[in-house]
DNA sequence: ACCTGAACACCGTTCAAGT
DNA sequence: ACCTGAACACCGTTCAAGT
């Protein structure tokens, strides 16, 4: 209990020696692997990464996460409470709440594609993933839908929202070479391929918009959304 | 020259020795990578595994490819052969084409998880890409929108069903302890969620589509045509 | 020309040992 | 209780050496 013999001579053997001071956690750790994502080239999240920026050896993340997907998991949780909290509250038009969340996860995957670009196809199962599934369906009942729709509409609206935003991350996290190659073949390659071939991507091909072009995911989302305003309309007759 | 001192006693030091009658080649590597695919259990497709498939050393596959990425992308290449092949000559309804076409690359996608898994997002710039690309293009024209409409529609078109379909592979893809932890999420953890908390969840959990459920892609994929065709209408006046 | 062997710099994970 | 050190079984990739 006496804090005292802290002597800080500089005489210590071991290089990293960050005292009693910095016990690891849950929170820690999730924290160091968002700082070391972001500036993670190509190779990405490792336990050695995450070790070193927390000043710690990399097994003693065992003490609080069970594997690394365990970690992976709550990371994604952390993006849906990243998304969440950019979203204004509930109980509005329930187009705009959708389209609100939407661009909020998409959002959230861009600042993060590092974790990203795993997270499409995972269900994280923690806190703020269930919160944000719960405004969903919420969306689609105030919709006028019956819970078999609603539930249906709840699973094929957000998967595709995970699954484009993964996607758009996956490539923000491909490493700079592998990046500029890809976008290239849609400037170069794709606009100097044989018209007697491919004489539909001849007539376009000036037109083509880039693989990363933000209206991109935009235009998909309203296309989903104008279709499930089509739909409620048509199952419901009371406004 | 002379093929004759290939004596066959059984005294062969080296374990492996398939004779100068195997050479590789990319085609005979591409096979293998699919064959080891196939019963990759999680860790998926190394350049050890194919290097035993093919009864050669795995750095024997660099003569052939210049990373693995190169030989990722040939892959994903032969998904695009696939997909084309079990899809009709292009020409009648450019709805009826956009779904086969849609239908055919998820197929493959999902026949072949462990490659469609990190392919989403990549650009093959090869031969059935081109072949693909100009045929989504071509229903695009037909349907009467503008060059620029064209290539809009396209890329949304085609990165929606690349994303989606990469998603469901990547669940596929998932090895079945993990994969069943996940789906476990939606038949146990999402309906026993607390009513106060997640009123909506509770409202339609009973509902609650399997993750996996074949007619999640069915309804994003005539979401999507329905809204193309509700802009083809209004773009279009000469039908 | 094509393949092999050995080496390099990494991974995630386990487990006995330290404090 | 929490962290460290060493070890294990892997990765992709390079390069000199074999045939």
């Amino acid at each position: 209990m006496t804090a005292s013999h802290a002597g800080r001579q500089p005489t210590a053997k071991s290089p990293r020696r960050p005292g009693p001071k910095a016990w690891l956690s849950q929170e820690r750790i999730v924290a160091a692997a968002f700082r070391v994502s972001e500036q993670a080239g190509a190779q990405g999240i490792t336990f050695q990464a995450i070790g070193d920026e927390l000043e710690a050896h990399p097994t003693a993340i065992y003490r609080h996460f069970r594997t690394k997907d365990d970690l992976m998991l709550a990371l994604l949780d952390a993006l849906h409470a990243e998304a969440l909290e950019a979203t204004p509250q509930p109980g509005g038009d329930w187009v705009q709440e959708l389209r609100e969340l939407a661009r909020a996860t998409h959002a959230a995957f861009m600042r993060h594609p590092h974790v990203a670009q795993f997270s499409g196809a995972r269900t994280a199962r923690r806190q703020h993933e269930f919160a944000k599934v719960d405004r969903v369906i919420g969306c689609m009942l105030r919709a006028g839908f019956s819970p078999e729709d609603a539930a249906r509409n709840y699973r094929v609206f957000s998967d595709f929202v995970l699954a484009y935003s993964a996607q758009d991350a996956s490539l923000a996290a491909l490493d700079t070479d592998t990046k500029n190659t890809d976008m290239r073949a849609w400037t170069v390659d794709y606009r100097t391929l044989p018209r007697e071939e491919y004489p539909n991507i001849h007539a376009v091909a000036h037109a083509l918009p880039a693989l990363d072009d933000p209206q991109n995911f935009e235009t998909a989302l309203e296309m989903m959304l104008e279709s499930l305003q089509s739909s409620a309309r048509t199952t419901s007759g009371t406004g």
